[in-house]
RNA sequence: GGGCGAUUAGCUCAGUUGGUUAGAGCGCGUCCCUGAUAAGGACGAGGUCACACGUUCGAAUCGUGUAUCGCCCA
C-alpha cells in the first residue's frame, strides 16, 4: 500500500525559531506576488453574500495600536466566513469631511478664528488645504493595514469627499426632506464667541474645567403683591437681562417665608440650603403648579419683543438638588430655557451677540464680554435690593479647548432631522440586532435611544458635505441629484465640484426669485451614516443591490464603543428612517486600549505604543492573537510589549515545534503526505486526538458563529497543548524506525491531520503563521490543494470521528497519570526510576474502564511494572465524605447543618460500600436520621497507608516505593541513557545519526550497564561500545 | 451630576442557572522529565473574590449602598 510518489516527497525543513517579523514579511510579499487576496474573492464570486461594512476611519492621524484592534476583529470573521464559502466584499473607506480635519488645517495656518479664515486665507484655499489633509496619512494607514494582515480592498476605497458619494448622501436628504423630516428650529449650542465657532461634543468634553463661578440669589418680585418674591437661583448673572420666565417643579411643595417685612418663595427642601441656620417662620405651603401663570416683574426690561412674557411655569424638569427650586429661564441661552421657550412661545431675546459682548441696549453692561457681565449686573441688583445673596460656588463648566474662554451657550438656527418622530422604529429595529457584548444592546445604546433628540444636521462650517437647500429667503427647494442641480440651473454641472465655496455659487431663478444655497455643511457622522448606500453611489447605481437587500443591511460591523453614539448610531438612524430595518445584524463593541497600568493612551501621557513596535519584534499575528484572546471583547484591553509577548509566545512556539517535529520524522522516514488510515484501523490514542480535534473544530466554529473570538481562541490553544503535550510526547516512539509500518502510518497521518486542521482553524486568527504551516505541511505536497490556506474551505466536524466515551476515558487517565507524579514528587523519586507498581483508586465505574483501557499508557507514563485498579475493599485506603449540595440544598433547605454534621460524623468506609454498591444509606446525629442516596455524597479516598500517594478529585494514586535490585539497576541503565543523549545533544548530533560510545563506571552503574547493553544501544543508537571501570563517564562520537 | 461597564493570585484574565477544595497563563522558588521544543511536568509561596449591609441552609455569583478606575453623556 505503499505510495511511490510520496516516498520520495521531503517536507520542507523548517527553521528551528517562527522568527515571526521576517517570516510575515516574506508572507505579504507571497500574497502579493500570488494575489491571494483577489483570488479568495474570484473564487467566491458566485456565492451567498456575508455583508461587511468598514467603519471609515478618519486618516488625518497617523494610526495607532488601537486601530490595530478594531482592524484585527474586522479581519477575523471576514476570513472566517471566506473560508466558510461565503462571497465577502471588503471596501475600504476613509472619512473625509468634518471638524477634525479642520482643525488640523486650522492648526497648520495657526489660524482659529471662522472670520479670519474667510478674509485671510479664504474658503477656497482652506477647502482645498482640507482635502490634501485628509490624504496625507492614508499612505500611513494603508501600510499598517497590510501589514497587520487585514485584507481590506484599499485600491477601491470609498471616499466621502467625492461627487459621487456627495450625491448619495444628497438623495437621502432629499427623501428624509420629502418625509418631511427635516425642518429648521433653534438649537442651544455650545459657541466659543472668540472664534466664532460652534463646538463639537466631543470639544466641549474636552474643555471642562472647576472654576468658581457666581452663586446668586435673586428676587423676582410678584407683579401683584411687590413685598412677595420668588427667589431664584443661578450661576450666570450675565444671562437675566433675557430672562422671560421663571420655572418651578410643579410636584414640589414651595414655602412662603415670612421675613423682615418680606416673603420669599422657596422649594420646601432647599429652605436650609437658602436659609441656612436662620430659623424662618413658613407662612404657607404651595404646590409648585399652583404658582403657574403669576406674574412678576422683570429685573430689565429691554426686549422688544410685543408677545407675552415674565410668568411662571411649571415643568418637571426643576430639580430640588440645588439652588431655590425656582429656575430662571433665559430662551436664548440654555437648552432646557430655549425648550420652555419654545413651548410657550416666549421671546428668544439675545442680550449678548455672537461675538460673545453684551449688546448696546444692555445699558447695565453695554459692551462687555459676556462672563465680563455678570459682576455690574450684580452690583446694580444689589443696589436696588433685588439680590438676596451673592456669592461664589466652585463647579464644573466647559471652556474652549483652543481660546481657554468660558463658552457660551446659545440658541442658534440649525436644520434637523427629526428622529425622535421615528423614535419607536429606532428602539423596536434595535430589537433585532445582536450586540457584543449584549449589554450595549439596552444599555448604553439602547438607552441613547429612548432619550433620543433630534439629529442636529447641519453646520456652520466650510469643510463637509454642503447642505443641500436652496432658498429665495422664504421657500427651500432641497436638491436630490446632480442632473436635478442642473436642470434647475439650466447647465451641465456634472464636472462641478460640489464642495464650498464652488457650491456656494451656483443659483438659479424660478418663478422670477433667485435661489441660493444656504450656508451650512452637514454633520460629517451623517456622511459615515450613510456609507451603506452612499459607497454604492446609491440610488444611482446598484439601486436594485440595496433595495433587494443584497448589499445591505451588514451581518458585521465592528468598532470600538465610543462609536454607539458615532457611528452605530448614524447608521441605525438612517436605515430606520429611509429603509425601516437595521443597517447591521450583529455588532462587536470593543473595549478601548489602554496602557499597562489601565491608562488610556494619550499623546500627551506619552504612554502610545507604536504599532510597528510590536509588528517588528514579536509580529503581527501575536499582537492579533493577544486581542483575540487576552480578554473579553468589549473590556478594556490593556496591552505592552511582555503582554502581548505572554500571551502568544507558548501558542505559537508550540505550534512551529510540534509541526517541525513531523517534519522531521515524517522525513527521516520518508513518508510524505501520510496515506489515509481508516478511524477504525487507528490506535486509541489516535482515534482521541482526531476525536480532540473535531470537538475543536465545532466549537471553534460555533463560537465564530456567535461572534466569540476568546472562546473560539481558547479552544485552539488547549488543542494544540493537548496534542504537543499529551499526544506527541506519549507517542514519540512510534514515529521512528522501532515502529510497525501500520502503527507509525497511523501515528503519521494523525498527526498530519490534527496540524492541517490546527492550521486551518487559526486561519483567520493569525493568517501569517497559518500560511506558513501550511506552506511547509500542504502547499508543497499536494498540486491539488490551493497554494494558500487562505483558498481553503474551512474544516468540517466529522462527527463519526468523535467518541465521546474516549475522551472522558482519557481525561480519567491524565488524571491519575498526573497524580502519580504528584506522589512520586512527594515521595523524592524520580520518574526515571522505575517502580514495582502504583495502585490506582478510581472515581467511578468509568474511570476503572478507562484505567485498564490504557494500562499501558499509565505505566509508561508512571514508570511502574504493574498498575492495579483497587476496589472499595482495599483496606489500606481511607476515605472521606463530602456531602453533593446541589442535590441536598434544596431537599434539606435548613436542615443542611445538621445534615452535614452527620455526614462528618458517618463511617466513611461504610458509606463508600454503600455508595459503590449503588444502595441507599442512613447518616444520623444528635438523634436525628437522615436517609441518603448514593449521588447524595461524594466519596474521597484520603490518604493510603504505607504508600506514596497523590489524591485529587476523588482519585487517588498510591506507588509502591520499595526498591530490588532489580529496579535500582534498571533505574542506573536509564540513567546511562539520559547522560549518553545528553552527550548525544551537545556534540549536536542528527536524531538519526549512529554513535560509538564510550562508558566509564563503577559498581551499580557498572552492572546496570553490563546487564542493560542491549537496550541501551538501541535507546542511543550506539553501534560500537566501550565499557571499562572508573569514574562515571560518557562520551560518543558519531559514527 | 446621569448612564454603562469593570474591580478575583505579583501581572494578564477565566469563573456556567447561587452549591463541594475559587481556576488558567505568565513571573518567582524547589524538584523532575527530555530523539522536536528557548518547550514540558510536579510541588510551593501568593486570595478577606474592592468595601459594607442584606436575601439564602449556602454568595465571587443575587439585591442595596460606598469607594476606585474606564468609557459615554452633561
Amino acid at each position: 500500500m505503499s505510495d511511490e510518489r510520496n516516498v520520495a516527497r521531503l517536507f520542507p525543513v523548517m527553521p528551528d525559531q517562527p522568527d515571526s517579523p521576517r517570516r510575515e514579511l516574506e508572507i505579504l510579499e507571497f500574497w502579493k506576488q500570488e494575489n491571494v487576496f483577489a483570488r479568495s474573492l474570484e473564487q467566491t464570486k458566485n456565492d451567498e453574500r456575508y455583508i461587511f461594512y468598514e467603519g471609515p476611519p478618519t486618516a488625518n492621524g497617523k494610526p495607532g495600536v488601537h486601530h490595530v484592534l478594531a482592524r484585527a476583529f474586522k479581519d477575523l470573521f471576514p476570513r472566517f466566513w471566506t473560508m466558510r464559502g461565503k462571497r465577502v466584499l471588503r471596501k475600504a473607506g476613509w472619512d473625509t469631511h468634518g471638524l477634525p480635519v479642520e482643525h488640523e488645517v486650522e492648526r497648520k495656518l495657526g489660524i482659529f478664528d471662522k472670520s479670519r479664515i474667510v478674509a485671510e486665507v479664504g474658503i477656497e484655499e482652506f477647502t482645498r488645504l482640507c482635502r490634501e489633509s485628509v490624504h496625507e496619512y492614508v499612505g500611513d494607514w494603508n501600510r499598517m493595514t497590510e501589514r497587520m494582515g487585514y485584507w481590506v480592498d484599499l485600491d477601491d476605497a470609498y471616499f466621502t469627499l467625492t461627487n459621487d458619494y456627495i450625491e448619495s448622501v444628497w438623495a437621502l436628504l432629499k427623501r428624509l426632506w420629502d418625509k418631511g423630516l427635516i425642518q429648521q428650529d433653534y438649537k442651544s449650542v455650545p459657541y466659543d464667541p472668540r472664534i466664532g465657532a460652534t463646538l463639537s461634543d466631543h470639544e466641549v468634553a474636552q474643555g471642562y474645567k472647576d472654576v468658581d463661578d457666581p452663586s446668586v440669589f435673586v428676587r423676582f418680585r410678584w407683579k401683584d403683591d411687590p413685598a412677595t418674591s420668588f427667589l431664584a437661583w443661578t450661576t450666570t448673572p450675565w444671562t437675566l437681562p433675557a430672562n422671560m420666565a421663571l420655572a418651578v417643579h410643579p410636584d414640589v411643595t414651595y414655602c412662603t417665608v415670612a421675613r423682615d417685612g418680606e416673603r420669599l418663595i422657596v422649594a420646601e427642601p432647599l429652605l436650609a440650603n437658602v436659609f441656612r441656620d436662620e430659623a424662618v417662620t413658613v407662612e404657607r405651603r404651595t404646590r409648585g403648579a399652583e404658582f403657574a401663570g403669576i406674574r412678576y416683574v422683570p429685573l430689565y426690561d429691554y426686549c422688544r419683543d410685543e408677545r407675552d412674557r415674565y410668568y411662571v411655569v411649571a415643568e418637571s424638569f426643576v430639580t430640588t438638588e440645588d439652588g431655590t427650586g425656582v429656575v430662571h429661564i433665559a430662551p436664548a441661552y440654555g437648552p432646557e430655557d430655549l425648550a420652555i421657550g419654545k413651548a410657550r412661545d416666549l421671546p428668544i431675546y439675545y442680550s449678548v451677540d455672537l461675538t460673545g459682548h453684551v449688546v448696546p441696549e444692555v445699558t447695565v453692561a453695554a459692551g462687555l464680554f459676556f462672563k465680563d457681565a455678570d459682576k455690574p449686573i450684580s452690583h446694580d441688583l444689589q443696589a436696588r435690593g433685588l439680590m438676596f445673596r451673592a456669592e461664589t460656588i466652585r463647579h464644573s463648566y466647559p471652556f474652549g479647548w483652543r481660546t481657554g474662554d468660558p463658552l457660551l451657550y446659545i440658541a442658534k438656527t440649525a436644520w434637523f432631522i427629526r428622529t425622535t418622530e421615528r423614535k419607536a422604529r429606532l428602539l423596536a429595529l434595535n430589537d433585532e440586532i445582536n450586540w457584543v457584548p449584549d449589554n450595549v444592546k439596552y444599555g448604553r445604546f439602547g438607552n441613547w435611544l429612548e432619550n433620543n433628540v433630534d439629529w442636529a444636521l447641519s453646520r456652520e462650517r466650510f469643510w463637509g458635505t454642503p447642505l443641500p437647500l436652496w432658498t429665495d429667503g422664504e421657500r427651500f427647494v432641497c436638491v436630490g441629484s446632480i442632473a436635478e442641480l442642473s436642470a434647475l440651473c439650466g447647465r451641465d454641472l456634472t464636472a462641478l465640484d460640489l464642495h464650498r465655496p464652488v457650491i456656494d455659487a451656483v443659483t438659479f431663478v424660478r418663478d422670477g426669485r433667485e435661489y441660493r444655497r444656504v450656508p451650512e455643511v452637514i454633520d460629517a457622522w451623517f456622511d459615515s451614516g450613510s456609507m451603506p448606500y452612499a459607497q454604492w453611489h446609491y440610488p444611482f447605481e446598484h439601486a436594485a443591490d440595496i433595495d433587494q437587500g443584497i448589499l445591505f443591511p451588514a451581518d458585521f460591523i465592528c468598532e470600538a464603543v465610543d462609536q454607539t453614539r458615532g457611528w452605530f448610531y448614524s447608521l441605525h438612524a438612517i436605515a430606520t428612517m429611509l429603509f425601516d430595518k437595521p443597517a447591521f445584524k450583529n455588532v462587536i463593541c470593543l473595549g478601548h486600549v489602554v496602557d499597562a497600568s489601565g491608562e488610556k493612551m494619550s499623546k500627551s501621557k506619552g504612554n502610545i505604543l507604536d504599532p510597528y513596535s510590536i509588528f517588528d519584534t514579536l509580529g503581527a499575528d501575536a499582537l492579533r492573537w493577544y486581542f483575540f484572546t487576552g480578554s473579553a471583547p468589549g473590556a478594556a484591553k490593556r496591552i505592552s510589549q511582555e503582554l502581548v509577548a505572554d500571551g502568544a509566545r507558548g501558542f505559537i512556539n508550540t505550534l512551529w515545534n510540534t509541526a517541525k517535529f513531523f517534519g522531521m520524522y515524517a522525513n527521516a522516514e520518508s513518508v510524505g503526505v501520510p496515506t489515509d488510515v481508516p478511524l477504525a484501523k487507528r490506535s486509541e490514542m489516535d482515534r482521541w486526538i482526531a476525536g480532540r480535534l473535531d470537538v475543536t473544530t465545532g466549537a471553534v466554529t460555533r463560537a465564530l458563529e456567535e461572534y466569540d473570538a476568546a472562546t473560539a481562541g481558547k479552544a485552539v490553544e488547549t488543542f494544540a497543548d493537548d496534542l504537543s503535550n499529551w499526544y506527541v510526547r506519549l507517542s514519540r516512539d512510534r514515529f521512528w524506525g522501532s515502529a510497525t509500518g501500520d502503527d507509525a502510518r497511523s501515528a503519521f497521518r494523525t498527526l498530519y491531520e490534527c496540524l492541517t486542521g490546527v492550521t486551518l482553524l487559526i486561519a483567520p486568527f493569525m493568517p501569517f503563521l497559518a500560511e506558513s504551516l501550511y506552506g511547509y505541511l500542504v502547499a508543497p505536497m499536494d498540486p491539488s490543494a490551493p497554494n494558500s490556506v487562505h483558498l481553503a474551505s474551512w474544516p468540517t466536524v466529522r462527527s463519526a470521528a468523535i467518541d465521546e466515551s474516549l475522551l472522558t476515558q482519557m481525561d480519567a487517565v491524565r488524571r491519575a497519570v498526573e497524580l502519580g507524579r504528584q506522589a512520586r514528587a512527594t515521595a523524592k523519586v524520580k520518574t526515571r526510576q522505575p517502580l514495582s507498581i502504583a495502585y490506582v483508586r478510581a472515581r467511578t465505574a468509568g474511570d476503572d474502564a478507562a484505567l485498564r483501557r490504557f494500562r499501558a499508557l499509565v505505566l509508561d507514563e508512571l514508570n511502574v511494572k504493574d498498575v492495579q485498579v483497587v476496589g472499595i475493599d482495599a483496606s489500606f485506603i481511607e476515605y472521606g465524605l463530602r456531602p453533593n449540595l446541589p442535590r441536598l440544598g434544596p431537599r434539606f433547605g435548613k436542615e443542611l447543618g445538621a445534615l452535614r454534621k452527620a455526614i462528618a460524623s458517618a463511617d466513611a468506609r461504610a458509606v463508600a460500600v454503600a455508595v459503590a454498591a449503588g444502595e441507599k444509606f442512613d447518616v444520623a446525629t444528635d438523634g436525628k436520621t437522615f436517609s441518603l442516596e448514593p449521588d447524595d455524597v461524594l466519596v474521597d479516598s484520603k490518604s493510603a497507608q504505607g504508600f506514596a500517594f497523590a489524591e485529587g478529585d476523588g482519585t487517588l494514586v498510591a506507588l509502591d516505593t520499595r526498591l530490588d535490585r532489580a529496579l535500582e539497576l534498571e533505574g542506573s541503565a536509564r540513567e546511562i541513557v539520559r547522560a549518553v543523549q545528553d552527550a548525544r545533544k551537545a556534540t549536536g548530533l542528527n536524531v538519526s545519526d549512529r554513535i560509538a560510545v564510550s562508558i566509564t563506571a563503577d559498581d551499580d552503574m557498572f552492572s546496570a550497564a553490563t546487564e542493560w547493553r542491549d537496550y541501551i544501544k538501541e535507546q542511543t543508537l550506539a553501534t560500537k561500545w566501550e565499557l571499562s571501570r572508573g569514574p562515571f563517564e560518557v562520551s560518543v562520537a558519531k559514527i
